[in-house]
RNA sequence: GCCUUCUUAGUUCAAUGGAUAGAACAGCCCCGUCCUAAGGGGUAGAUGCUGGUUCGAUUCCGGCAGGAGGCACCA
């Protein structure tokens, strides 16, 4: 319908004289003005030398003529805004269409034949995963859903660190405590601390841990060896506990480990081909001549960084699983490695640069100050999820449902913002499940379900209003913001849109009562329609949809 | 010092250069003969400061103030 608008605004604008003129056709922001708006006269009356009014007078005269039946009323509005209306038979012929896709209304066909990997969640093998983690694995999980929605086909990957100073203090503390068997993600964490903090006070301790670490990348120390298997394996599996109630899987799990190898390799010959530089018996990348900051690659004791394996993960992927696109999910206190990653990138394979997009999500922050994994004072994932479940249990009994709504509720609090700002931590205010929040939208839906239950037997009066009600209207918008919050990978803007829709729903329960009513059969049509736009905008952000609450 | 980013109501967040800047929580006032009140209705309350571009700026550009993140051998 949209398209249909823009189409015909553009061929109004033609016959008035006016050629490539930047318009909008959208949602207006108050529902009183109509169904689309265009800012299209505005915008062309620089062009034409008309008064905005005027030129909006006659084109709305004109999309009047060429829209026909489709629009009630053409309206000008404001400083020269045409407000459009639909017609009643369009509105419910949207609805009857939601109603009858069920799960398949609101697929998109924008990236249907492209193959798109997202990669997202990151964690680290012996550490704990904390409630940091959450965002990148929830928005990931989020935009890997809206992209697929869209057609495409999507492939998720996560790239854990297992490998490097970080792991080898985990190890160092481990073999201090004299463990051969790790058998906890928090047993390792606490290894890690400890190892952390002796690598800072005690330089014997310090050259234990760095030779350690280059042993790890020797891979010769059999010993040494088993326990960094036995010490992932555990926080793999602990990682995989976390994915599946948060409903993610990927398709690849990839580690440091795996990209290392081909990392240096490709860094090497980069060398000779001058992408990259020595500079105090390091490899480095010189990223100020294009803006970016300059890194080290390999460093001087022959072992690779970060940037090194990401550039080797980069070439993993397209072996594995090539793409037309990639999407890369990580805290935005990476932007500007990623950055330079990039530009090397670019200079060495431009194509797999230019289809990379890198998607930055706000940091967790704790309004009692900043979290650190090395000082311990983290609040981890598991233990997060837990104390929420535990809340909503107070009012489920059900332990699934108890879940469901729980994590529902944490989802909610962090795909609700555009991803990329911070995200201040409150527990009290988190732990809260009314209001803005994720149960508000699962208790919308159950209500309107618990309806559908009772009216199986069958609709009672035929009646219809004089009016669509206010829900329709924002019913037919739902597959345009799907696409668009695929488009922009914003899954706060289908949030935005939900907790709308999720009010008029609401708010129209109170007021109106379905079965029984004269107008029984429309508005369990409505109902129907109302229950499978939620059901498929939730599942798109991985909230749970709840049977009864 | 350099780079990036942010600053909207008491608080947490919205708003492709557009209309009267939207919600929610907290506050105050109402709604329990009716499909689940985790609900509904009402009320009050905000664009850090300062220039510029524009018919029009929360949005774009400059300056100032304040916050966050990053800046070669950590990830």
């Amino acid at each position: 319908m949209e398209e249909r608008i823009r189409k015909a605004v553009n061929e109004a604008l033609a016959t008035l004289g006016a050629a490539d003129v930047a318009f909008v056709v959208e949602r207006p922001g108050v529902a009183a003005h109509g169904d689309y708006a265009t800012n299209a006269a505005l915008a062309a009356a620089k062009q034409l030398e008309k008064n905005p009014r005027e030129l909006a007078d006659s084109l709305a005269r004109h999309l009047t003529e060429m829209l026909g039946e489709v629009v009630s009323h053409v309206a000008v509005a404001g400083p020269g805004f045409i407000n459009i209306t639909l017609a009643r038979e369009v509105v419910a012929l949207a609805v009857a269409e939601a109603d009858a896709k069920g799960s398949d209304w609101g697929k998109g066909t924008a990236e249907a034949g492209k193959r798109v990997i997202v990669e997202y969640s990151n964690p680290n093998a012996f550490k704990e995963m904390h409630i940091g983690h959450l965002v990148g694995t929830i928005v990931g999980e989020a935009v890997a859903r809206l992209v697929e929605n869209a057609g495409a086909a999507v492939a998720r990957d996560t790239f854990g660190g297992d490998i490097g100073p970080n792991v080898a203090k985990a190890l160092w503390g481990l073999r201090e405590n004299g463990t051969s068997e790790p058998t906890s993600a928090s047993e390792i964490g606490e290894a890690y601390v400890a190892g952390s903090a002796a690598y800072e006070s005690d330089a014997v301790a310090k050259g234990e841990i760095d030779a350690l670490n280059q042993a790890l990348y020797a891979g010769t120390d059999e010993g040494l060896m088993e326990l960094w298997r036995k010490g992932r394996a555990v926080s793999v599996g602990e990682f995989r506990r976390i994915w599946e109630l948060l409903g993610t899987h990927f398709d690849f799990e990839f580690f440091d480990s795996d990209t290392t190898a081909s990392g240096v390799r490709v860094v090497r010959d980069g060398l000779e081909k001058g992408v990259f530089r020595v500079s105090d018996g390091a490899v480095i990348y010189d990223g100020e001549k294009k803006g970016v900051h300059t890194m080290v690659f390999i460093t001087s004791h022959d072992t690779p960084t970060y940037e090194a394996k990401d550039i080797g993960l980069a070439f993993l992927k397209e072996e594995r699983w090539p793409s037309d696109a990639s999407i890369v999910i990580t805290g935005n206190e990476q932007t500007g490695r990623f950055k330079t990653v990039l530009a090397a990138l670019g200079e060495i394979a431009p194509l797999v640069a230019t289809k990379t997009t890198h998607v930055a999500t706000g940091f967790l922050k704790l309004a009692s100050g900043k979290m650190s994994s090395r000082e311990g004072n983290v609040i981890t994932a598991a233990g997060f999820i837990r104390s929420v479940i535990e809340k909503a249990s107070e009012k489920n009994a059900d332990p699934l449902v108890a879940e469901q709504v729980a994590v529902g509720a944490i989802k909610y609090m962090i795909l609700r913002q555009a991803p990329g700002s911070d995200i201040v931590f409150d527990e009290e205010k988190s732990l809260s499940l009314e209001g803005d929040s994720g149960p508000y939208l699962q208790y919308a839906l159950v209500r309107a379900r618990k309806i559908l239950a009772y009216a199986e037997t069958g609709a009672g009066g035929t009646e219809e209003p004089a009016e669509p009600y206010a829900i329709e209207r924002l019913i037919l918008h739902y597959p345009a913001v799907a696409a668009r919050a695929a488009r922009e990978l914003a899954p706060n803007l289908l949030v935005t849109y939900l907790t709308e829709l999720a009010g008029e729903w609401n708010s129209l329960y109170a007021k109106e009562q379905v079965l029984g009513s004269p107008e029984e059969a429309y508005k369990q049509r409505v109902t129907r329609a109302f229950a499978h736009t939620m059901t498929n905008g939730l599942t798109l952000l991985g909230i749970p949809t709840p049977e009864r609450m």
